[in-house]
DNA sequence: TAAATAGTGTCTATCAGACAATATATA
DNA sequence: TATATATTGTCTGATAGACACTATTTA
């Protein structure tokens, strides 16, 4: 059979991993999930998590993806998706590697503890976004990721996800606003807007951190905003 | 020195391919290119075009699609985009493999006649796109690549890769129209819409194709055309 | 001059952002 | 009651789509 014959010429076989680039929102800072490598390449630097994938374990890319983010990071995103494939001779000391990356959310509240120290804060008017040299190719990688983060909040829903499960409008606002750079001064078209789209709603509950001024009303995310996030926009 | 270590431990490398889903206008209809595969597996079925990475040829994935459209097709697209990796055990019986998938646009001036033959009509209406089932989970892919297709004509100027270097208002209206499936009633609409996004210019020739009413200006797709393309999206 | 599409100009409903006013908690 | 933010409501400039009108070619 001919495919018999296509494995004796036998192409060499790329390397093929997973990396995943993990946000969450930090005192409304942007955060990114970075470790330290404790082997070659690049040893000692700071990467992306991820790893190979295992033929026998994973279904897909994508399942590789949630087993590192659960096996090496004990994180269950609330957000994943594919972002691209990174590929070439060069990326990889060890030879032509392809790795396909998966962009994150997290909602700080699900992250433990010890997580939190792993998490870099993003500086948006800084060279690298204020992050050190990576291994790999990273960086670049990052930059995509950080696009498109940010061109995602612009038309859809995305930010959400980064919030607790119950929230005031204006600490949404914030967060829409650290995502896009836009700095909305207006706190009456913010709300109408999200209204409007139907992607919150009220708990009834009222913000109980004892401000000295009219506490806020607390919303979650409802049903429609995974809905709404779906249309394909790509 | 551990990496060494890493190549015994060796994890089982996953077969990695890259396919290319090209896309042109045949009679303002949109039309996709298929090859008839004539090896083991899915011997004689359709498929996308496609093939191994070449590791000792290819700088990267883009570049082994490039390849493949050049060597296998002798074609030079006029848009190439990755669209998404697709992966897993099954969708492939020779083992656990994954797949770049490239999306191409071609203009149709630019295809050899004895291309033509081998694009295949897109119908909307119509389960599968009105294809035969393809090999692999080509199928799967073609429906990602039109949703791709289709929301990206929305808000950019990807239609203008489906035309001619010139071509007339109307014609560029009709493609639109063909890849957002929205027929928009209004020419004047349009074209301010156009004019005003700087992506087309005027050539200062006629349309001398003898219509019987007064003939169409030509315009050619402008510098900014990509530039402004580029802005991300995804 | 009839017919058909090309191309220009204008009107209007809609909406995003600006702004004003009111509400409600604590100090 | 002063203060600060929450929340509601209104105004307005920009614009996308609707529509009317003029232009220009061949039959």
């Amino acid at each position: 059979m001919s495919y018999e014959i296509t494995a004796e010429i036998g192409f060499e076989r790329p390397i093929l991993t997973v990396d995943v680039v993990c946000f969450t929102l930090i005192n409304q800072q942007l955060h990114i999930l970075l470790l330290q490598r404790n082997q070659e390449p690049f040893d000692g630097k700071l990467a992306l998590p991820g790893g190979y994938i295992h033929v026998q374990e994973d279904a897909g890319a994508e399942d590789a993806a949630r087993r590192v983010a659960r096996d090496k990071l004990s994180i269950d995103p609330t957000y994943l998706e594919q972002l691209c494939t990174v590929s070439g001779r060069e990326r990889d000391p060890r030879g032509w590697s392809a790795s396909v990356v998966y962009l994150a959310v997290v909602t700080p509240s699900r992250l433990r503890s010890k997580r939190v120290q792993e998490f870099y804060p993003i500086n948006d008017d800084t060279t690298l976004y204020g992050l050190p040299e990576l291994a790999f190719d990273h960086n670049d990688i990052i930059e995509m990721a950080m696009q498109r983060l940010r061109s995602k909040s612009i038309y859809s829903s995305l930010p959400l996800f980064f919030m607790p499960s119950k929230f005031t409008m204006s600490e949404l606002q914030q967060v829409y606003a650290a995502m896009t750079g836009v700095r909305r001064t207006n706190p009456s078209n913010f709300r109408r807007q999200i209204v409007d789209q139907g992607i919150v709603e009220p708990t009834g509950e009222m913000d109980r951190r004892m401000v000295s001024h009219r506490p806020a009303e607390l919303f979650r995310r409802t049903q429609r905003t995974l809905r709404y996030f779906d249309r394909e926009i790509g």
